[in-house]
DNA sequence: ATGTGTTTACTAAGGC
DNA sequence: GCCTTAGTAAACACAT
């Protein structure tokens, strides 16, 4: 297989997959989603071979995007007009391709069933939810932390009474609509989750601010265990330019990540990270080891000796 | 009208 | 052979 480098493959069909593709387009924007129109537009200024028979192909990255977990949708803010909504990566699909090999992932990112009802519906009461079990709180029940953001007002009115296939309005600028789908890229980025809600544009209430600083205390330590790394961007692991790190799971920062099976490879994502006053922090992909994705308990590919490309190896 | 998003169905390839 | 993943086509609904 040819070694990806720029203009390696002028107009023969990339050996990427759409999902890589895409993946590739939002890891190389500076908030780590695009709509639709940009990806395609990335495809497109990178790949000469999707200059043609665009209906096809784009048909089939439409289809993708709806089709795999791995795509999260984020709603324009009202303050952003246009077609569509903006495309994220999902902050627990890393890991996902095998054997450095783009045409072919090592496991479809999948939520499972109760979780992606629950993800669909409420991410963010999902987190809430998925911390109070990583907490050790009781399996049956919510944590205390999301008892405790029931218990808030401002969510009472958006997403207390929407969860589940109910049926239920659910408003589709409702925080947790908006933040819950980015938590642990928000967590990851080092940026307060009530920063980036604010910088989205939504109130931030007083009563979640300190909910979520006396759960979440880490958050900073987060920023300061990653801006400290710096890990070093080789320039032979980014074919196309494009960052291919956040692909994969990041170990370094485990101590403040939930104990669970550690990925593969520690990598990192060091694209551009937006300051508090900068654009809204996407899903950075510093993904934890998923505890969403449905495992088959096989060893890593590590383990049982397949290399990682080099376009994803760290240098 | 056009773009976007969802869903279903089918086929091919690769792994076990 | 079976299963999973990927690619493609198509139909449909909805938003701009």
């Amino acid at each position: 297989m040819p070694r990806p480098g720029k203009n390696s493959y002028s107009d023969q069909k990339p050996p990427y997959s759409y999902i890589s593709l895409t993946a590739m387009a939002i890891q190389n924007s500076t908030e780590k989603m695009l709509p639709l129109s940009d990806i395609y537009k990335f495809i497109m200024d990178r790949f000469p071979y999707y200059r043609e028979n665009t209906q096809r192909w784009q048909n089939s990255l439409r289809h993708n995007l709806s089709f795999n977990d791995c795509f999260i949708k984020i709603p324009r803010r009202p303050d952003q007009p246009g077609k569509g909504s903006f495309w994220a990566l999902h902050p627990d699909c890393g890991d996902m391709f095998e054997n450095g090999s783009f045409l072919r992932r090592r496991k479809r990112f999948k939520l499972l069933r109760t979780e992606h009802m629950a993800c669909k519906s409420s991410p963010m009461m999902h987190y809430f939810h998925h911390q109070g079990k990583m907490n050790g709180g009781h399996h049956e029940h919510p944590g205390p932390a999301a008892a405790a953001v029931e218990r808030l007002p401002h969510f009472q009115g958006y997403g207390g009474i929407n969860c589940g296939q109910s049926g239920g309005f659910k408003h589709p600028f409702a925080i947790e609509n908006i933040i819950g789908r980015d938590y642990k890229g928000v967590m990851a980025s080092g940026l307060p989750i009530t920063s980036v809600m604010h910088h989205l544009g939504y109130p931030v209430p007083a009563q979640l601010s300190s909910v979520v600083n006396s759960m979440w205390p880490h958050v900073g330590m987060l920023s300061e265990s990653m801006s400290a790394m710096q890990v070093p961007v080789s320039s032979d692991y980014a074919p196309f330019g494009v960052s291919m790190k956040g692909l994969y799971h990041h170990a370094g920062a485990g101590q403040t990540l939930p104990a669970v099976p550690v990925p593969i490879k520690p990598t990192l994502t060091m694209g551009p990270m937006p300051g508090l006053s900068g654009l809204p922090s996407g899903p950075t992909q510093l993904c934890s080891s998923s505890s969403m994705l449905e495992k088959d308990g096989s060893e890593t590919l590590e383990s049982k000796g397949n290399p990682i490309h080099p376009a994803l190896r760290l240098s």
